[in-house]
DNA sequence: CGGGGAGTTGAAACGCCTCAAATGAGGTGG
DNA sequence: CCACCTCATTTGAGGCGTTTCAACTCCCCG
């Protein structure tokens, strides 16, 4: 990306900053979306619940991602974004954000390229519903925030932060509280992770993704629209 | 939409056909992709294989539907899109489209709203996967389709063609063949549906909505972007 | 007349859920 | 500094929804 690329980006992103408390809903189903959030700090989640109250979470956003570039042109929400933790979300204006595109080709590719990872990465997690076990679909997911968490920079060795409680990877993997927590428990048993404290750690990646039947072409990270990510610019 | 655009549009679908028989593989996981899927006629089906041979579908393409726009970003196919019944299917050239696209901002975001309105169909099958039971699943997919083929015209009175095997069903519900079978009997039990010789009658389409908690919002169907099918064209 | 795929049925097993209660780890006010 | 709250995690027991395996029927097609 060149640097007047970077030069756009960056104004862009520094025009409105705002700050969820964790639980809070950054923008709810049912609203009719006004900006682009640019997630800078924290864990975020697309959530949708049904009436009768059950949840479903339907992605995890880390730092730099980009929650629904051009959702605006569907009017309204149809899901909720939620905080994991506390967070800093940089406000896009639309207008601003076309503009932009429309004058940098190479950034309007690279939101494309996330949108599109977006699709890949919901098209895996309904694979993990449809067709993995519960231990299966646990391994999946540790493996893809640790993929995703290593390309933006947030892994030391073979460990990461893990901000969610169980009942959060429940709504994620839909599965009761009570059969993740099993389920932990294998995995530890297993000795494909260790989890303590919010810190997940993987002694052995390859084995881990071996359980998971964990394939990371569906994250594309190997591409050049990589790396537009609020920590690179 | 303009004379204009149709004409550009025209022109576009016009350019090669290609057929293909049922169950044959329209694109397959791995491919490079060239062109832009356009199902003229027939209905497809995007899915995802296990290395052990387990299969997902993750979506049904109906007659206008456009099968992954812009994925060529991604480099390489991260899922496989087969035929279901016999098919006709228009091969968009990429620059072409993308010409069509810069010229054309009306037909630009018509084809944008289609890509976001399979991402929020992605993520509706994930909340059926995660949350439904086999009953409401196996009732919000009939729901899901009646109103699609509705939007199209391809549904007279309350009922539909619905060309898919119970082991079709079973891969898109992820459930087993036999236990679609057996919630299938149910349905018709409660007599939500008639489903006989690829006919799918719907007698009270109300009462399928509530059993399937089905609110066709993440259909986005009452938007101007709509209409861009090969049918209306 | 034979073969094969789609649909149907039964019986047993298993994975995961629900309910309920106990333990542990902060956080706050007295 | 302790009592007490709340929230996250853990454990046990029983039940249900769904799977698996196997067999059988029906129908279309060769």
């Amino acid at each position: 990306m060149s640097a007047e690329d970077r030069l756009a980006l960056d104004q862009l992103t520094t025009l409105r900053l705002r700050r969820c408390g964790a639980r809070e809903d950054v923008i709810s189903e049912g609203e009719v979306p006004r900006d682009v959030n640019l997630i800078l700090s924290g864990w975020a989640c697309r959530y949708k619940q049904l009436e009768d109250g059950r949840r479903q979470i339907l992605a995890f956003f880390l730092p730099g991602d980009i929650c629904d570039l051009n959702v605006y042109i569907l009017r309204e929400m149809d899901h909720s974004v939620a905080a994991l933790t506390p967070l800093v979300v940089g406000e896009l204006p639309r207008d601003a954000l076309e503009e932009v595109m429309q004058r940098h080709p190479r950034i309007a590719k690279a939101l494309w390229w996330e949108t599109l990872v977006n699709a890949a990465t919901q098209r895996e997690w309904t694979v993990s519903l449809g067709k993995r076990s519960a231990f299966e679909r646990m391994s999946h997911l540790f493996c893809e925030l640790f993929f995703r968490l290593r390309a933006i920079g947030f892994t030391s060795e073979s460990q990461c932060e893990l901000p969610l409680t169980q009942a959060e990877l429940a709504d994620a993997t839909g599965l009761s509280a009570v059969h993740v927590n099993r389920t932990l428990q294998e995995l530890r048993g297993a000795g494909l992770i260790q989890l303590k404290d919010r810190v997940l750690r993987i002694p052995d990646l390859r084995a881990l993704k071996e359980a998971a039947l964990f394939n990371p072409n569906y994250l594309h990270l190997d591409h050049e629209g990589r790396g537009l990510d609020a920590n690179r610019s």
